[in-house]
DNA sequence: GATGAATGAGAGTTCATTCAT
DNA sequence: TATGAATGAACTCTCATTCAT
């Protein structure tokens, strides 16, 4: 209660900015579901609850509108799966790697894969006509901040000897699309499966000699 | 007058499937370069220096010009891709498996991540909302059919004991995600250097023990 | 206070209904004169002073257009005509019925045989192809109603024993067929002098024996 | 078989007017069920099963070819009803004319309220405001020819004093009248019974005194 | 700050009509 | 003569965006 009315100010800025909120949610739904060009103002603004106007007077325009759904939602997704991956720094740096690696991958490949990742990474896409630096701007967002986590790790693993040395930003890469790759052929494919062959394969290719 | 008939019936039904082939490929540079709502039916006809209602003709509407011509560069690509695969037919069954794979695969890396690739990929799933099934109609016409064609190699490599007993399906995958996944994180990288370093982790994982 | 605020409402809502009955009005008009197709939207804004998208908000498309401002002149037809029919209440009853007859059937074949109640039936039957229903709409609204209210007429004069006994009903219909088919013959002659020739043969028919 | 091949000529002459006739009559049915700018030339063509430009070499563009099915349909149609009100010529002059006018009189009413004469009368109204003159010509060819053959008739009888004198060709029209007028009010009545009480009516108003 | 109403611009689609064969 | 193919011209409808309240 007390930060409720904590200041009438931050009340109100506290409320347009869940208004705000509201509506990038909302408008990131939509254009999930229904692209950019399909999804007109008049939807967003009901989804939101509020009117068409009231969406231009917080995003300045459809433009905007997207852009800001589409990088909030990365946002979310990567900071999502960055805090994953920093779940591995206790535990892989001693004991056997490969049971050390296999439950965070296992839940960094679900993570990397739900519907909300999927989506945000389509949607930087399919725009990038219209928004050519989208793209990058998700990428940063979400697949470099967490390869650039998981190459610490893979970094301290190395110097613990645990893996063979290597550049850790390629390890990562590598690593990243094993989870990665074979979803792209069977998209059903369990994620966690995919995950323990990937750490199969990484830590053949990367584990310490006398692992 | 057997071949002048036939050459007059192959001239018309040619002309006619040339002009298709014309607007669709217009389309498909167009689709690229502008996705498919900002690309409006007029310019595909200028493009391919027809008229309006010409499209229509041979393309029913928008929605089917557009899948057409995906799924049609679709083709192209995957075809590319299973040639260059299929070269590795002869040279990777003896010899060093690095050096019969080095260079095919190399050449697979840059036809697999060429322009007309990226924007198949690009084309498929920016519209999956307005086309449900075009993103599994290019997989299958692309992904696939080189994972396909590449499980094949591996398959006689693995039975002349040049690489480990593996699933094939699987270690094709592999392969192909440590060639893509990279590109990810780099687009400007040089396919090159990611192909050869694919080709490393790859026999460091799959590579018989002897070899 | 109580005035204003019910004056700003009822201006406001009289506004927008003005504006959607000038567009209606306008339509109508247009569509008498050059018939469904050959009317487009644009025209219909146009006379109505309007943007064309207005009239889309008010009338939703040009089906429901056509439909409206059919039905919204139909209407208006129907309650003149029944106007005047029921001025027939106090004069029929007594008096010679010729005399009685006379004044109001002229009125009434006028009211019945002019530009706009010739507009209505023909755009009902123009497009009985596109508006299955619209032609019964009408008849509903106009004709029917008509026959309704003469019927009731008639009847009284039955009852006050100035015309046979008969089936008020199918004697409107008489009358009103008698009023409207020689017009169908020579589209040019007065509805005055038809309207006598068709009271004469009415009465002749219906008339008391006595009279 | 003579007549088919009589001569060379002929035949093909006669194949051609069939082949105008084929068009036009498909044209009349397309245009009666669907209305002038629903219907597309292409599907008159499908329906004649002749190619488009056909369409065009035997009518010249599709303002004729509207009008010509229209008029050739009223033709027919006016043929027949005049066919039936002549048969009126012996039977009516003698005997009761309640018993000579009841039958034709029924038939008169089939005829004029079958389909295909409704269909004529609304295509020839249907499209008043781009063919001004194609109710006129529609109703020369029905209406006014049947009222003539009818005014005839009936100028016979009252001849022969069986009706009282009268204009012939209005008590044609009241005749009329009364037949069509309440098919108006209640399309699915049965016509034999709407025309017995129009001869019913039509004789008390002009029959002769003493019959 | 929020809304109902209005609008300018633009796109897909259809169709009557004409060439070239 | 009959046709497959091509096209110019329209028209309906949608939508992002802005006033006036």
């Amino acid at each position: 209660m007390g930060s409720e009315v904590s200041t009438g100010n931050g009340r109100k800025a506290r409320g347009r900015d869940d208004r705000r909120q509201a509506i990038l949610d909302g408008a990131f739904a939509l254009f999930a579901r229904r692209g950019y060009a399909q999804t007109c103002v008049q939807e967003v603004a009901q989804e939101a609850g509020v009117a068409k106007p009231t969406v231009y007077n917080h995003l300045h325009d459809k433009e905007s509108l997207y852009r800001e759904a589409v990088e909030s939602a990365a946002d979310r997704v990567g900071a999502r799966c960055v805090a994953i991956v920093e779940q591995l720094r206790e535990v892989a740096t001693d004991g056997d790697p490969r049971a050390g690696l296999g439950v965070p991958i296992r839940r960094l490949s679900r993570a990397y894969h739900d519907e909300e990742a999927f989506a945000v990474r389509q949607l930087a896409i399919a725009e990038a006509g219209r928004f050519p630096d989208l793209a990058a701007s998700v990428r940063e967002r979400t697949t470099l901040r967490i390869r650039s986590a998981l190459a610490d790790r893979l970094a301290r693993l190395a110097l613990a000897g645990r893996l063979r040395p290597c550049d850790p930003e390629l390890a990562a890469e590598h690593l990243l699309a094993l989870l990665t790759g074979p979803l792209e052929y069977r998209p059903d494919a369990d994620p966690a499966t995919i995950a323990d062959a990937a750490v199969e394969v990484f830590l053949r290719a990367y584990g310490s000699d006398h692992a």
